[in-house]
DNA sequence: TTTTCATTGTGTTGATATGACACAATGTAA
DNA sequence: TTACATTGTGTCATATCAACACAATGAAAA
């Protein structure tokens, strides 16, 4: 977005969202057996932030967080959820506002819509890694994929944001499936459990993961191969939509 | 709070609140081995509706949240979770609110405050029944304990809101301990048991539950059993704080 | 062509957890 | 003293889980 555009969206945004409330977005996806979060870079600044956004006068959250995202990704069928509103009233500080909205060559005045305190609702986005077309926002001059635990210190209180997500996703982990919104819809054990893997942070063993994996019954082995690797060409599945969408609503089995 | 004061209420809620934002919660008790939540009787009307507030400008959800639980219930210590934020831009009819504020015996111009869209942020307490003294608000003429299931239809979209409330709390169950704050602080394992039944909606049984239980390590026997009940005396348990706590950060054992 | 070797696919076994069930102990009330 | 509803606890069969070993594959190296 320009110059120009920012500042129109900076007038103008009073009368199109709602006051003090926000959404933040964290975007995961899964590369080179990494999980990635998506991060802006601030205009003229190395700090990097969540993508979000603001909420239109008569929208829901769902629909301002999928415009968000479809924005920021170009994707329009993404697995979204809430997760967590903050409220703290100390987290929108606006020293550090001001100083971003000045790099990005934006003067704003002090009682002005921007500067108001910002509630933010949390949500996480799982998407396919290589689906995935970054574009930066208005506040923003880079959108890029970085590795979980590589992010550094985020703005405001977005790393926290960002750890709190994680956390709901491990726990979601345990009752339900996942893997339909992060992988390419062809893909082999062993990379799904190197999905598992790296969201838990800890080793599995491959055998035990296999059989517990295929007695979801989630799964429908392809009739080929991975070709082009090296060693033994692994097996491709791809999810049972049906059965997986079951089994998002109602949990895995027992618990 | 008498009509004067309702209506400095509606007069000053501006100056005082966030706009479009409001919170709600589905307090949870237990009484007679029967789930119970605690819900408003509108004014002049036989509708009920959940205890909900407003957010000053400068306090987060989470202290609204107490605040208004306090105000209802007189406690001070409440176990409180934030579970959704309810956004659908048709939630809040304003036909409804209107005929509410009418009977209420209050009149507000159209672009007023009260009249806004209001997204609201959901939270779920638990609390001790006998402990609570039910106090309604300045649009309620009644404050009492429902049971769950027999609510009828509540005003706006509350019955919603309770429904999943009830759908996170039975999911939290499974990798949380519960009733440290649903329970008086000495119970016996009946009364332990009859609570999870409740809140899962189904028949345990009496031996695995004892031994389940007691393999978290979160309950302590008492030197005391029950007296004045017909039968055998049950022994009397409480809950060990420092290893409840633990369990509620860290999960109970495996999952 | 053969060998090497990292990787995939699968079976077994012992330990642990779970669900189904029965019986003895207790204390009020008949 | 007896009856009886309720509490407390033990057992056993079964399911689940973690730990482990070996054969099959196929590209790369020799």
């Amino acid at each position: 977005m320009a110059q120009k555009e920012l500042k129109e969206f900076i007038d103008n945004a009073s009368q199109i969202y709602l006051s003090h409330l926000s959404l933040d977005c964290v975007v995961f996806g899964f590369h080179d057996g990494q999980l990635k979060v998506l991060l802006l870079k601030m205009k003229n600044s190395d700090r990097w932030s969540l993508p979000g956004g603001f909420i239109k006068q008569a929208e829901s959250m769902e629909t301002a967080a999928i415009r968000v995202l479809n924005e920021r990704t170009g994707l329009d069928s993404i697995f979204l959820q809430q997760f967590h509103v903050f409220s703290d009233p100390g987290r929108s500080d606006n020293k550090e506002k001001n100083a971003h909205l000045r790099r990005a060559g934006i003067a704003v005045p002090a009682g002005h819509w921007f500067m108001q305190r910002f509630l933010s609702v949390g949500f996480y986005a799982l998407v396919d890694f290589s689906t995935v077309t970054p574009q930066p926002d208005a506040f923003s001059d880079d959108c890029a994929w970085w590795d979980i635990g590589e992010t550094g210190q985020l703005i405001l209180d977005h790393s926290r944001i960002l750890f709190k997500a994680l956390e709901v996703l491990r726990l979601q982990l345990h009752y339900q499936p996942i893997g339909y919104n992060l992988l390419p819809p062809k893909f082999t054990m062993p990379e799904l459990q190197k999905l598992y893997e790296t969201i838990l942070g800890r080793k599995l063993d491959r055998r035990n993961f296999h059989r517990k994996i295929l007695s979801y019954e989630i799964l429908r082995p392809l009739k080929e191969k991975r070709q082009g690797v090296a060693h033994k060409a692994p097996q491709l599945y791809s999810f049972d939509t049906i059965k997986y969408q079951k089994a998002l609503k109602e949990g895995l089995g027992g618990i």
